[in-house]
DNA sequence: ATACTAATTAAACAGCCGGCCGATTAATTG
DNA sequence: CAATTAATCGGCCGGCTGTTTAATTAGTAT
C-alpha cells in the first residue's frame, strides 16, 4: 500500500523563479490597471464596489476570504511544501482552479495568507510605539518590550490568530526563497523602529548587543506563542499555555530582564 | 509551463499510521534478531564486524553514512515534506532503492538523521551537568545555562553541525506526528534533568515559572543557532553570527538574566 | 433581449512522488 | 569451486502535484 507524503522540486527550476511567476504573468487574474490605486491587490479583493459599468460587478463574493482562511490552517499545519492546493480547495469548498484564479499561484496564495495578518501585527506594534512616544519621556525597556509583544499576544485570542502564529513560526524556518521577502515586507520597518528605540533605552549596550537581544526576544516569543513547544507535555496540568495573562507575565519578565542585563 | 513544489497527503491515511510503518515491516531490511544487543539499529550499521559466517560481511560499506549526510542537508533546507528521496539519492550518489534498503521508509531516514546528532547533544548536556554537580556545591544559574547551551553551540563548529541546528529548528515546527516522538526520544530525559536542577537554583520561582523560562530559553537558542534569523540582514557588517565567542556571550548573558528575573 | 464582464467549473496536462520488485554484483566461508 | 549473504541497481506502479484551458453560469448595464 503506497502511502506517504510527497514533494517535488524541479532541479533546473529555481524556487526564486517560481516565486517571480507568482505575482506577475497571471493571465487568469489580470491586474486591474485602471483600478483605484489604493487597492493594489491582484484580484477580486472585496474592496468597495467598483464604479459602475457593464458586466458582473467585482468583489461581491466572499469566497476569496474563505480560501485564505482554509489555506492559513493548512500552511500552518503542514508548511509550504506540505500543503496541497487540492486540500485547501476541499477545505474551502471551492474548486482548485478558483485558487489560481484569485491568487495566480500557490506562492501567491501563501503570500497573501501571511501578509494579511503580518502587516496587521506590524501596524499594531508601530501604533503602540507611537503612543509610548507621545506620552512624553523616553519609554522604559519594559514598555518597549510590551509594545512589541502585545500585538502578537492579542492575535492569539482567536483560533485563527493562534493558527497564524504557528504559521509565522514555520515561516522563519522555511527556505530563504520563500521566507525572506515576506518577512521583510511585513516586519522590516517596525523591527528597525523598535531596534532604534531600544538602543536609546539601553545606552550601555553596543549596537551589536542590541541586535542580538532583539534576535533572542524574537526567537523566544515565536516559540512561546507557536503552540509547538513541549511545555504542556512536560508539565501537564501545571502550565496553561492558553492563558494570555500567564504568558504575558512570563515572557515580559524574562525578556525585559534579558534586555537589561549588563553588557556581556 | 507547469512548475513548482508539490506535496501529497492522503486523506484517510493518518500520518501517525504512516510513521508506524517506518520502523516496522521493513522486509528488505529485516531486524537482525539474534544480533548483538548493543547495536539495536535497523540495518547495516557500521558496527564492529559481525561474528563470522558465510556470505558478504555486514557494515563494510560507508554508503549508509553518506546517505545520512546528504539527507541531513536536504531535510534542513526543505523540511520533511519538502524533501524528496530522489534528491537525497542523487546528492548521496546512490540509487533511491538503497535508501529504502537501509532505512525502510522516508520517515525512518528522517528519524535516524535527527537522532544521531540529537542524542549526541543530549548526552553532552547531561555529562556537563554531571561534572557541575561533582564539583561540590549547587551550581549557579549561569553555569547551568552554559551547560545547556554549550553542546549545541559547539556542534555549530562544523558545517554539518550548523546544518543540523537548522534541521532542529525546523523539527520543532513540523506537525506533531513527525516531531513529537523524535524530540521526546532525544531530549526528554536531559531537559527534565535541567528543569529540576534549575528549580533548585531558583527557589523563588514556582514550578510553572521555571517551565516557562525553560521554554523561552529553548526558543531563543533554537532561533539564534539556526541561521534563519534576520540578524545579518538587518545589521550587515555589524554582527558576525558565525563567531562562537560572540554568540556565547550574547545568549548566556541574556538568558541568565532572564532566568534570574524576579518572579512575575 | 443583448452585450459585457466576473465568477466558477470540469477536465486535462505534464511531471514528480514514495515504495517496491527482480536481477545483479561484491565479498566472504567451506 | 559452490554456497551464502550483503549491497546495489534499473525500472515500474499507482497516485498526487500545480497549473492551464475551454466552456458555462451569474449578475449588471444598455
Amino acid at each position: 500500500m503506497p502511502k506517504d507524503d510527497i514533494r517535488v522540486r524541479d532541479k533546473d527550476d529555481s524556487s526564486a523563479e517560481a516565486m517571480k511567476s507568482a505575482s506577475s504573468q497571471s493571465k487568469a487574474a489580470p491586474e486591474p490597471e485602471a483600478a483605484p490605486p489604493e487597492s493594489a491587490g491582484k484580484r477580486g479583493r472585496p474592496t468597495q464596489r467598483r464604479r459602475a459599468g457593464p458586466g458582473r460587478p467585482e468583489g461581491v463574493s466572499n469566497v476569496r476570504d474563505e480560501i485564505l482562511d482554509a489555506a492559513e490552517i493548512e500552511f500552518a499545519n503542514l508548511g509550504y511544501a506540505g500543503t496541497s492546493l487540492r486540500n485547501v480547495a476541499e477545505a474551502a469548498q471551492v474548486t482548485q482552479a478558483l485558487i489560481n484564479y484569485y491568487f495566480g499561484s500557490k506562492y501567491g496564495l501563501f503570500e497573501e495568507v501571511f501578509l494579511r495578518r503580518g502587516r496587521q501585527i506590524a501596524d499594531d506594534r508601530m501604533q503602540r510605539l507611537e503612543e509610548l512616544r507621545r506620552s512624553g519621556k523616553p519609554p522604559a525597556v519594559a514598555d518597549i518590550v510590551r509594545a512589541f509583544l502585545m500585538p502578537a499576544l492579542s492575535m492569539r485570542s482567536t483560533a485563527a490568530g493562534r493558527t497564524f502564529m504557528r504559521l509565522q513560526a514555520r515561516l522563519h524556518t522555511e527556505p530563504p526563497e520563500i521566507s525572506y521577502k515576506l518577512r521583510n515586507e511585513a516586519y522590516e520597518t517596525s523591527t528597525r523602529l523598535f531596534t532604534e528605540t531600544l538602543r536609546d533605552a539601553l545606552p550601555h549596550l553596543s549596537e551589536k548587543d542590541v541586535y542580538w537581544r532583539m534576535t533572542l526576544m524574537i526567537g523566544a516569543y515565536l516559540y512561546a506563542f507557536s503552540d509547538t513547544h513541549r511545555l504542556e507535555e512536560m508539565a501537564p496540568g501545571i502550565v496553561n499555555p492558553d492563558d494570555p495573562e500567564e504568558i504575558l507575565k512570563a515572557i515580559t519578565s524574562f525578556v525585559t530582564a534579558g534586555m537589561l542585563a549588563p553588557a556581556p
